[in-house]
DNA sequence: AAAGTACTGTCTACGCTGTAGACCTACAGG
DNA sequence: CCTGTAGGTCTACAGCGTAGACAGTACTTT
């Protein structure tokens, strides 16, 4: 009784929201559009359905590329992090360090909303079932700094500490101070006003530094500290500076 | 035609699950429940639905309590960072922020499922609008930090530096590394055969070091760093070590 | 050329979710 | 006594993730 579809195509033809239209759904079509609407609507706007709609495919059509919602959403957050990238042979590790970290920041700052999935789902899967691609900076990372003189436990002990850093450096950059952009008061702006005076007097007062967050400077100088700590808590003479 | 429950109570009277009865259902009765679903059953098992199953009541008494289900969790978060306390006067102030730091890994590492919420909402709403109790800790450490006499634009750059430590390092903390518990050699036990040793090597011989790891120490060492350095770099000596 | 196999896409259906709206009761203050 | 308010319940809605079954396509093997 039921005329099955043309199987290329069977949703809107007429004009609708689906984008490509190719004969074969690719994975990358797939991830990358979900980092599209994570971007632009926000990590919970995605739904299987709402994707599915994107692409002009049935819902059920993802789960051929995605064992189910989790794994999808790793794999979106694997592809970001695949651009992290270390030069392994370059004797400047603490040069190399600071590298990888301002691309993770600019990353961060590119994809604010996939950061609470970068910084929360390693909870959830155990190291070695993890994406390979976000396993590999870490690999790259023991490389470096082994071929530095570090140890293979030290070198794990500097990598966790810079992402442990990074990891809360962005979550402190995308807090989100704002709650009224067109006031240009920064008390108002901020809305510390509502705030009592009586229990909060310092936190007020503070407007207009919290206004003036600078994230890159942060970044910077909490490198300093980090690297020059390592190097000197894992007694290496430091080439750690600027 | 229907006959309206008495009021107090209407389902489950028959042994069902549900706790306390007492007439009124409480706002604290509600969020000591949902904290004890999300430690005992993981965060996403938190539904409205199983909540009030818990407290035996109908799923819409929920919304006397909380305007909506987010704000119920950032309630949760609320009463639990309220637990942080500082002693605002305390001269030694390093050693009040590490007793905070202890403080607040305690509390990670006794609710590890609310982690990624305690970590993530601020990302959602702005400063003045979070609960009260989650800002008071921040104020408190402004208080003690301008009291031992930093100005409070560097006060703020320490609370910030200190929390995006922490939040860093309860994270590293609480990755997941074990993969098959039951398992007694170090690489099996973590998963790690499965990772091609072409690719990674030097992770692969990490087995022992990384299922040795020690958050408290790693705590201590970092906070070794980070007070020592924010000492240095704030230009003040330094009484912040152990 | 035929048959088998794997893969992709679709449809339907199930049990679950958060919450708006309406209603009813108990209690507090006048 | 009446009235207002707050808490509890019920129903209903639109949306969710995904299991299961089926159909067509594209290779591989015979």
């Amino acid at each position: 009784m039921r005329i099955p579809p043309p199987p290329g195509r069977a949703l809107k033809e007429p004009g609708a929201a689906g984008e490509g239209r190719e004969g074969r759904l690719t994975r990358d079509a797939v991830l990358a559009a979900a980092l599209e609407i994570i971007d632009g609507e926000g990590a919970e706007a995605l739904s299987m359905r709402r994707l599915a709609r994107a692409l002009g495919r049935d819902p059920m059509t993802l789960y051929r590329h995605a064992p189910n919602k989790a794994a999808l959403l790793d794999a979106v957050a694997e592809t970001v992090l695949a651009r992290l990238d270390v030069e392994r042979g370059d004797p400047d590790w603490a040069g190399q360090l600071r590298a990888l970290a301002r691309s993770y920041r600019r990353i961060a700052l590119a994809h604010p909303h996939l950061v609470p999935l970068l910084v929360t789902r390693p909870l959830a899967t155990p190291l070695a079932l993890r994406p390979r691609g976000t396993l590999r900076p870490l690999e790259a990372v023991l490389a470096l700094l082994t071929r530095a003189g570090f140890s293979a436990a030290d070198a794990l002990h500097v990598y966790r500490a810079l992402f442990g850093f990074l990891h809360g450096h962005v979550l402190n950059e995308l807090q989100e101070l704002v709650e009224n952009p067109e006031e240009s008061d920064d008390l108002l702006r901020l809305g510390l006003h509502r705030l009592p005076i009586g229990e909060f007097p310092l936190l007020r007062a503070l407007a207009p530094v919290l206004a003036a967050y600078d994230g890159a400077g942060e970044l910077e100088r909490g490198l300093d500290i980090l690297l020059a700590g390592l190097a000197a808590t894992l007694g290496r003479d430091a080439a750690a500076g600027r």
